[in-house]
DNA sequence: GTAGGGTTAG
């Protein structure tokens, strides 16, 4: 009967605090209002209340008080426990309706991911229904991150007598999303059809996503089309699928459709268009979305700065996302993350540090993505002995055990720094079998410090793993290339053909006048080609002069030194900043964005084209900053 | 009076 805005709650509390008579169901009713309407603390302290008062709660009671738990996330994960073993204490441990709750409360307190606690609730509970199958196969999907698990169970599950139901659906087909597995989804789609949900908005929505995620855009968008009904969800879902798929006009057109149709949008929608606009690094875009944001009202919610924080940073603002960070109300533990990543790819290792050392003194508990940009902090700016440091202290301080992108930035650590040997140690003492992620890591240091013997192990080791892994041929390619044994570089190439691998394009681009432009390698299909080819070859002289000697180790073709030296004059950066050159404001920095990691003669060319033309130079490449000023590089020469 | 879902930020 209550309770609609705050405002009710209030109302409700002052009849509940005159009522003469309360009973089990009166404070039951209370603390679940409290919790649906965003108090869970305020549910507690009604619970607290309850017990003092003797009065015996129920199993509503004990469901809606975990459920309180469950909304304030791992805060009250403690608090989940004493429940839990009041339950078992009680009797109701097979209780249906308190499992699913503490099934949800395991699966969303928990922070890192075990799964033994809400499989085990899952498990002693007398019968299952549609409720507490979902609930699992959720907390597996969304919170354990074990889609595999998931997928298992939701087969389980139909081969049992409780047939799943949208929500079920939407679950599974998110999980084979995550797994990129859109086989798997569309034979579930398929079967959701035939259990009549082909018309469910929410199973339909999943169904977007989990294209998206496997790469599918086109299927994405068909789906998106033949929907029933096209609700903010599905918007909002097709909305992110082309920001993630680096489609930001795609994205923008469809904000503008939304607009028209008059659907209202929220902060979801801002939070995918800033995402959208920060993953091609489209700072004119992105000032545009801010700009809009700030008539919308949703500029102070936590997401919508979070992706600011992150959209800034990308583009390149990185003192534009320290004040929105600076003026934000409510941090949490990715707003952090996502200001120590910032700081990490500009290179400001040491500010990354200082960051992350605020944030243990605020009590947010760092989680394993903090780590994985506190490491590589370290490793950007070869931070060897703080980042053992931290290494050692994440499991002992933090309880998080390291996972392979934590080993992996170890072995760049050590690797970058030059110590191959102990990088190579590392991962021989690693007590998990080292994945394709970090021998690829260790083949980049091979490469950077041209140790061919230890690279052609770490090549063969990715490719046992992975036969089909492009990176492991290309790189091993060029520490071929780079000590000139052609044979090999051609055999690799040929078998790359026939297994029909295919080098992602190296790409890069520029914001001007509102616009992108994109360049690949010997790119003429630009108006201005033949200003920008001017331009490279006045360059070309002019840091010759200075003492810029191109570095050919970087073309992969066997070719005469002259013809080489043109290839290399020919990549797609050189070319953008070529095109920033001409047609850029002096008054700015270029800013150049590229989809690979920047080529080693392109960053030394660069260098000097910075010195001769006073220009100030900013690049983002696949794995970091250069802020690039008369003829020195932030990076120190170290990516 | 109870429990489950699809879209967002690192």
């Amino acid at each position: 009967m209550f309770a609609k805005g705050n405002s009710d709650l209030d109302l409700a509390f002052k009849v509940f605090d005159k009522m003469p008579d309360r009973n089990v169901v009166a404070w039951t009713l209370m603390i679940t209002r409290c919790t649906q309407l965003g108090y869970p603390k305020g549910a507690i302290e009604l619970f607290v209340d309850m017990i003092l008062n003797g009065y015996v709660p129920d199993r509503f009671t004990l469901s809606g008080v975990v459920s309180a738990c469950t909304e304030l996330e791992s805060e009250s994960l403690s608090l989940g426990k004493q429940l839990h073993s009041w339950v078992i204490r009680s009797g109701s441990a097979s209780d249906v309706c308190i499992g699913c709750s503490l099934v949800d409360m395991y699966a969303k307190c928990t922070i890192d991911g075990s799964l033994d606690d809400y499989r085990r609730v899952f498990d002693r509970m007398e019968k299952h229904n549609v409720m507490s199958w979902t609930a699992i196969i959720t907390g597996y999907v969304q919170y354990g991150g074990c889609d595999i698990e998931a997928i298992d169970l939701f087969c389980k599950m139909i081969e049992g007598p409780v047939p799943p139901n949208h929500f079920t659906f939407s679950s599974v087909l998110k999980a084979c999303g995550n797994l990129s597995d859109s086989r798997t989804g569309e034979q579930f789609y398929s079967q959701a059809v035939k259990y009549g949900f082909a018309s469910d908005d929410c199973v339909g929505n999943s169904l977007i996503s989990m294209y998206a995620r496997s790469g599918r855009m086109d299927d994405a968008q068909k789906a998106f089309e033949s929907l029933f009904e096209k609700n903010l969800v599905s918007y909002n879902t097709i909305v992110n699928a082309y920001a993630k798929n680096l489609d930001s006009e795609g994205a923008s057109e469809l904000f503008h459709e939304i607009a028209d149709s008059g659907v209202e949008v929220n902060a979801f929608t801002f939070t995918s268009l800033l995402s959208g606009a920060s993953n091609i690094g489209a700072i004119g875009k992105g000032e545009q979305i801010h700009a809009r944001l700030l008539k919308s009202g949703f500029q102070s919610n936590q997401c919508v700065c979070n992706a600011m924080i992150s959209m800034y940073a990308r583009c390149g603002h990185i003192e534009t996302a320290f004040q929105v960070f600076n003026e934000m109300g409510d941090r949490n533990v990715i707003s952090w993350t996502s200001m120590i990543t910032g700081f990490a790819k500009h290179g400001f290792a040491t500010t990354a540090l200082e960051i992350f050392h605020k944030m243990l003194k605020a009590r947010i508990r760092p989680n394993e993505i903090t780590y994985i940009a506190v490491l590589s902090a370290c490793s950007h700016a070869g931070l060897v002995s703080e980042g053992w440091e931290i290494f050692n202290s994440m499991h002992e301080e933090h309880k998080i055990a390291p996972r392979m992108e934590h080993y992996a930035c170890m072995v760049d650590l050590l690797g970058r720094s030059g110590s191959l040997r102990e990088a190579i140690e590392f991962i021989n003492t690693m007590p998990c079998t080292p994945d394709a992620l970090v021998w690829r890591t260790f083949l980049g240091a091979c490469r950077v410090h041209h140790d061919k013997e230890l690279g052609e192990h770490a090549a063969k080791m990715i490719l046992q793993q992975d036969p089909h892994d492009t990176a492991a041929h290309i790189l091993l390619s060029n520490l071929y290339a780079s000590s000139g044994q052609w044979d090999d570089v051609a055999r690799i190439r040929k078998n790359m053909k026939e297994r029909n691998l295919i080098k992602e394009a190296g790409c890069s681009w520029i914001e001007a006048d509102n616009k992108i432009h994109r360049f690949h390698v010997a790119d003429t299909s630009d108006p201005q080609a033949q200003e920008i080819y001017e331009k490279l070859d006045e360059m070309t002289l002019e840091i010759k002069g200075l003492g810029y000697f191109p570095d050919t180790d970087f073309v992969l073709h066997e070719l005469e030194e002259e013809q080489k030296e043109q290839y290399v004059f020919q990549h797609s950066e050189k070319i953008a900043v070529a095109f920033g050159l001409i047609s850029t404001s002096r008054s700015k920095p270029i800013r150049v964005f590229k989809n690979l990691r920047v080529c080693g003669d392109c960053h030394t060319a660069i260098k000097y084209i910075s010195m001769a033309t006073g220009r100030d130079i900013v690049l983002r490449d696949s794995n970091r900053f250069h802020h690039i000023k008369n003829g020195t590089c932030s990076c120190n020469d170290y990516w």
